[in-house]
DNA sequence: CAGAAATATTTTATATTTAAAATGTTTTTC
DNA sequence: GAAAAACATTTTAAATATAAAATATTTCTG
């Protein structure tokens, strides 16, 4: 390295260290945030229906596909391990609120489907779900709103394209 | 009602409902990208040091206050119960990785802080993971940035605000 | 200052989560 | 078409998480 060459080094450097912090505040502070919001929604859901937030997600996802869905397609939607779907879905099944049925041409996948119960039963959780929501977000003006969204998506493309 | 409010009592209720999925479909983003980087942080501390993301982040609140913590304040600060803290602080005392001290001037409370062991593991790790942080955020441009912690410390301010 | 209330931690019991192994099924490859 | 590879799920073992009870200490209150 010259000498006329080092400050343009350093400059690199310390700009390099500032963005190296400014992703890590920003990582720290995306978790705060979720936390947060993660930890007031599942004390609700245990005072209010004595559920838990992974057995609501997991009825959330079954409620937007009323053909059902297999266990490895929640396992991916949820982005929780096979094994964690397995024991959910035993528990939701003898609470009678999911039925699990053979998929015709595949005898390796379960479908799995909310019964008449459990879709009843979700609707009455999700529009106070909803609320919880509504009363820890929707101080926001649709500016933020559309900032964080637009932001977040680019966080989300970036991190599902580069996939490891 | 009159007929001549109807219309405009109608179109609060559809902004309403609009602005309701906002904010859930903000949640679910937020969530989906906490989730994706956790994932990817937490296999990466596995096979490069063979350690958790909890173990990693209790360091890290040590790492931040050399003068050590006690064990409530590492649980506020981490965000979990006090159970889980006392059993994180069991094996990694094991390991010799932090210490345990009595408080002078309150003997209920417990000073945990890194052995120089400990601080030496963790700096190792912190590179590392600092640099798993930016090639999973770093490709954002410093507006980008500026709007995302501004937005999201909006909503941190509001949540830690009304408390319950 | 004695009893009550609050605080700090640990222990216990239970549930959740993950990774990895086990099991069974389907597809690929030669 | 048989063996190998890939896939889908379940089971298992270990770590993590919570709430609630137990223990010990400190502060408050009358």
């Amino acid at each position: 390295m010259t000498l006329d060459t080092m400050p343009t080094s350093f400059d690199h450097e310390s700009r390099l260290l500032e963005e190296d912090h400014h992703s890590i505040r920003l990582w720290l502070r995306l978790l705060t945030c979720t936390s947060l919001i993660e930890a007031r929604l599942r004390s609700r859901l245990r005072e209010d229906f004595g559920t838990t937030l992974p057995r609501f997600d997991f009825m959330a996802q079954l409620e937007r596909a009323p053909e059902g869905l297999t266990m490895g397609e929640l396992s991916r939607r949820m982005m929780v391990s096979g094994g964690n779907i397995s024991g959910i879905a035993t528990q939701l099944q003898k609470e009678g609120l999911i039925d699990r049925n053979a998929v015709p041409d595949n005898r390796r996948s379960v479908c799995v489907r909310l019964t008449e119960k459990g879709r009843q039963h979700f609707v009455a959780m999700a529009t106070e779900h909803e609320q919880w929501v509504i009363e820890m977000l929707g101080h926001l003006n649709s500016h933020d709103v559309d900032m964080l969204m637009d932001g977040l998506k680019r966080i989300k493309d970036a991190l599902v394209q580069g996939d490891n």
